[in-house]
DNA sequence: CTATAACTTGAAGTCGACTCCAAGTCAAGG
DNA sequence: CCTTGACTTGGAGTCGACTTCAAGTTATAG
């Protein structure tokens, strides 16, 4: 039952790490719903409105468009998704997006992890050493089946120059 | 020894789901190395550079800026990273950033998990299921403490209108 | 009473990443 | 010989996401 307290567009700015112009230009879009405003006309933000802004900004850290937050934010603010079927379908099918998404980034991963111990071993193990890590096809456009896939990005293979042990 | 096969731009396009004036453009930009020519000027297209245009594509998916790109492609094409200690250390902070990245990601795949659930049990077990999820502090302009952080985007608490037991 | 700071608005400008276009080349088919 | 298709080039145009700007309002401090 406290008062529930408040914050202005610039601390709501540093509590977030969005800028304030940002934050305007976001309600501007209605990305964020019209905040209110005191009697002088300056927005006020509480707790809710900043969580929204931060789940904007997680969101925006993996690349999502800003069209694509609009119906997460719509289930954040206050629908309840299980009475809308397709927000429930949405949100299913953006998870799957998501959790490819993950994949990908872990592929990055792999693949930075790879070459750094590539040069920790100065590269002589072998020379294909994570196969079937990346499993390619990760695409949607075209249903390719894209064969075997020796991948790795960059065959780490066929690399004249520093004595390969065997060309 | 075979005379590992090559492709045209076309080919390649299909391959790795990028476009074709997207990988000119990608060349255009040196992004990508300029690409080998037939004698009449066609590009043409080796494995090593499908993974590399596939590498790009990966790291897009991310969100990664074209230009953070660049060093790992330097990386993928030839560069022993071993031997740019800087390089190296690219590297190391940019696997951070994506970790983060990931985590940020599982951040929205709970949300969503969350507001599925949510509406699942007909939303009323509480109205405060998982506090510490996000460990909020995702941002680095900032270096607030942000406090306890009671978050989860959007307090599931105080949502008037459909009779939550206790209000 | 004035000036500084913290906001407001609408509009214009910037930047990254494409995307499209016009004009041209070359190879093979009818 | 002319057309069609797959490419080439340089350059212009588009779009999303800000960012900056100019002008105005209000609150407090000196």
């Amino acid at each position: 039952m406290k008062e529930e307290q408040s914050f202005t567009i610039k601390q709501t700015a540093e509590e977030t790490g969005i800028t304030e112009d940002t934050i305007r230009y976001y309600e501007k879009i209605a990305l964020l719903p019209r905040a209110e405003r005191k009697d002088n006309g300056h927005r006020i933000y509480r707790q809710e409105g900043i969580n929204m802004i931060r789940l904007i900004a997680c969101m925006k850290k993996t690349g999502m468009p800003l069209e694509e937050m609009r119906p997460f934010l719509a289930v954040s603010a206050d629908t309840d998704p299980a009475e809308y079927p397709e927000l429930v379908e949405l949100l299913r099918s953006h998870r799957k997006n998501i959790v490819s998404q993950i994949a990908s980034l872990q592929q990055v991963v792999d693949f930075i992890d790879m070459k750094l111990e590539e040069g920790r071993y100065r590269r002589d193990c072998s020379d294909e050493g994570l196969d079937g890590l990346l499993e390619k096809r990760m695409g949607e456009p075209k249903p390719k089946p894209v064969s075997p896939v020796e991948m790795s990005y960059f065959s780490v293979s066929a690399k004249a120059g520093k004595s390969p042990a065997s060309v």
